[in-house]
This record gives structure tokens, C-alpha cells and sequence, in this order.
DNA sequence: AAACTTGTCAACCAGCTGGTTGAACAAATG
DNA sequence: CATTTGTTCAACCAGCTGGTTGACAAGTTT
């Protein structure tokens, strides 16, 4: 498992399951036992799904007695957010941009032929 | 490829190569050819990138004599961020409160031992 | 100590992914 | 029309992924 943090909460996000389990554990902690309720799948399956959002970071675990609760961790967010607000930011400006461009052209202005108004 | 919109945006972004070519397109358009010059494998290969970026929505292709230019798409970003805002806040909200009863709790109180300071 | 609860580890399997190469298609150019 | 340029399609392969089942470790309860 050497990919980049980035990679692995992307990828760690990528699943609707995990997504879901993220969702639920906004709500506050929970167990393995009560996130795997939900699903249709192995007690197994969900706490390898943990097991990734772990290692993303997204999520941390605890003991207590033979329970192991689940946090939700709010600081790799971060990390996504400001990856996607650079790029967001910089798409919309050049659109932006045009829209600009496309604001100020004169109304007579065909796209097609260009200016070509009486002198 | 039956997976629902969100998901594939995450996993898309989920590649480094692919995010590195999100970061190129975030300066203007290119075609497939320019984005494929830093790397070093075949073109076909950056072809199938594009695909799975434009399945995402990420971007979007014209084509303009032989070449076809790749165009970065600001929108899809918003599905992305709404959805890690959403819990985000959740999960920091939480946090917060825990955090105020921490700064609540006046400086006599041992975690240990409860309230006991005197009258 | 025995039994039950909670969760993980290990091995296995089908399907997806990212890469390859070779062929083909599309459009401009000789 | 033949060639070159730009890009995609198809088939194939190794490795990862999400699922399964079976064994078992850790803690609590009786």
C-alpha cells in the first residue's frame, strides 16, 4: 500500500458503502457491528471497508472492552478540499474569462464571419 | 460501468497520473498528445485516462481538425465538495462541542476525579 | 474454566484496472 | 491517391479489490 495520501481518500471515497459508513459516522461513533447492520455483507467485508478508510486516514479506532468504536476523522477532508478548490478555482476563472469575452462582444457581431460593420 | 456519479468522480481522481492531468487542464485546454508528454508510457494508455476522467464528468472533448482538445469541466467539482462538506462540518461540528465542554470545564476539575472544588 | 460476544486474520475467487502491443480510423498534406 | 499526424479500438496480462468462508484472538459473563 504505497500510494499517496491523496490517492487513498479518493480511492478510500470512491465506494458508496464507505461513502455511506462516512455518512453514518458524522452521526457520532459507532461499532463494527452497528455500521455493518445496514448491509447485506460479511462482518468480514465491513471491517476490511474500515480497514481501508483507516488507512486513508478518515477514520480511527479505539478500545473499548471487546468493542473497537469507529471516529470519523474531520482533518483529511481538508486535504481533499484543498486539492479540489485549486483546480475548481482556476476551471472557473478561465470560464469566467470567456463569459467575460462573450459579455463584452458588441451585439452585431456575428461568431461566424467576425466584425464586418460599415466603416 | 453502472456506478453512480459521485463514485466515479472519486475514482477517477483516485490516480495520481490522472489528477496531475486535472492540474495540467486547470492552465487550458491540450490534446492528447501534449497531456501525454510528461509521462512515460504509451499514448493509449493516456487515452484510456481520459476516458475514465471523462466518464467522471471531469472533462469534456471537441474535436478540432484531426485533434481532439480536452476541456476541463468546473461543475462536477460541486457534487464532490457539497458532498465532503456535508460531513465534514458534521464531524468537525462534533468535535467543536466536545471541544467547548473541554473549555467549559473549569481548571480545578481532574478528568479523573469529577467536580470537587470548594464552595 | 466454559461459553458467548466482538472483531480480525488468512486463503481463496471473480471482476475491475492500468498497462502493453497491433490494427484501424479520421483529417490534413504531399 | 498515398502518406503522415493524431487518436481510438481490441485483445491480452498482471495486480488490486470486494466479496466469501473458516479459524482464532481478546474480553466479558456465567
Amino acid at each position: 500500500m504505497a500510494a499517496d495520501p491523496l490517492s487513498r481518500v479518493f480511492s478510500a471515497l470512491a465506494d458508496p458503502t464507505r461513502r455511506d459508513m462516512v455518512a453514518r459516522l458524522a452521526l457520532g461513533d459507532a461499532t463494527v457491528n452497528e455500521l455493518a447492520a445496514p448491509y447485506d455483507v460479511s462482518l468480514q467485508a465491513v471491517s476490511k471497508h474500515l480497514k481501508v478508510l483507516e488507512d486513508a486516514g478518515l477514520v480511527s479506532r479505539s478500545r473499548e472492552a471487546q468493542r473497537r468504536p469507529v471516529h470519523l476523522e474531520a482533518q483529511v477532508f481538508d486535504l481533499m478540499t484543498k486539492w479540489i478548490e485549486r483546480y475548481r478555482r482556476a476551471a472557473e476563472q478561465r470560464y469566467r474569462r470567456l463569459d467575460d469575452v462573450l459579455a463584452a462582444m458588441p451585439d452585431d457581431v456575428s461568431p461566424t464571419t467576425g466584425q464586418e460593420g460599415p466603416s
